[in-house]
DNA sequence: CCGCGGGCCTGAGAGC
DNA sequence: TGCTCTCAGGCCCGCG
């Protein structure tokens, strides 16, 4: 499901009933998401508690006890969800047919909490990983990240320096986690509309010759900033039915923009443009050719 | 090195 | 009803 907003409401989700919580019971039901599960998956949770809980551009980040850290992608349709332990059907009951969401519940985690906690993925590119917490930094994963765009490291300079002297498009730039860590397909298109610029130009003119940053790296730089923090407050979004992990529903989605609204009148104040759906490095971009330039 | 296209999976929805 | 086709919030890999 998930861009920044989301996998940070899902952490906020998560947060009572896994932080302090001890690992009762882990089951594995499917060991090969999008990656084979770790070795000793479960002999390395049980019995260890999470001392908190983090996130990384779209990974979330469960300290253990253990010394290790958790890490949990959720790729495009992975999600969490919540059930009380003494709500749970016991196995085998017969009055209860496994309904299509359960067929793709791959991974359960029973705290001490008293919550069971639920990993489904039907499509199954998202994954989990083990790694030491000392290691942390050094792993591929987190090294092919680049800044958090609600941290300190986030500026105009920055994202200039980043997009000096690329020929790619603005779209695919803002889509790269090395630039930027935990933009998707959806925030790229609003963040680039809200900043009027069209995601097919080339990232480069965001830096001048020196790699300075110009006013349009700045109001980017903003508005990437004020788009996650609204959508974050927003419970994030809930495409297609996606949901947090109390069952609720965010709704950021009905303060898009522009994406999945091709054809639609844009939004912006005295614009005449209409949506557009176009093709960018295999990716839907949604824009207006008028206000975007 | 860089940028692009294909591939990994399953399911929903549109059109016939 | 059912089939086929396209598309889906991500990311890795190999090619030119």
């Amino acid at each position: 499901m998930p861009e920044l907003p989301e996998v940070e409401t899902v952490r906020r989700g998560l947060e009572p009933a896994m932080q302090n919580a001890r690992f009762l019971k882990v089951e594995a039901r499917r060991k090969n998401l999008r990656f084979p599960l770790p070795r000793n998956f479960v002999a390395r949770l049980q019995g260890n508690s999470v001392t908190g809980l983090g996130r990384r551009a779209k990974y979330l980040l469960a300290d253990l006890s253990s010394g290790d850290v958790l890490l949990m992608h959720l790729g495009m349709s992975g999600s969490f969800r919540l059930a009380k332990a003494d709500q749970a059907r016991a196995p085998g009951d017969f009055h209860h047919e496994r309904s299509k969401d359960e067929k793709h519940d791959h991974v359960v985690f029973h705290m001490s909490s008293g919550w069971t906690v639920i990993f489904n993925d039907p499509r199954r590119f998202g994954f989990m990983k083990m790694v030491p917490r000392a290691d942390l930094e050094r792993d591929p994963l987190m090294r092919a990240l680049g800044p958090e765009p609600l941290g300190n490291q986030f500026d105009a300079k920055m994202l200039a320096a980043a997009c000096r002297g690329k020929t790619t498009s603005l779209k695919a730039a803002l889509s790269d986690q090395k630039v930027i860590a935990g933009l998707g397909n959806i925030y790229v298109c609003e963040a680039l509309h809200r900043a009027r610029l069209s995601p097919k130009r080339q990232a480069s003119i965001l830096a001048d010759k020196y790699g300075k940053p110009n006013a349009h790296a700045e109001a980017l730089v903003s508005t990437i900033r004020d788009i996650l923090q609204d959508a974050i407050a927003a419970g994030g979004s809930s495409l297609r039915d996606h949901r947090q992990t109390n069952g609720e529903l965010g709704y950021f989605q009905h303060r898009f923009r522009v994406y999945d609204r091709e054809g639609e009148d844009c939004p912006t104040p005295g614009c005449r443009g209409k949506i557009r759906r176009i093709v960018q490095t295999g990716r839907s971009t949604f824009y207006c050719p008028v206000c975007q330039r």
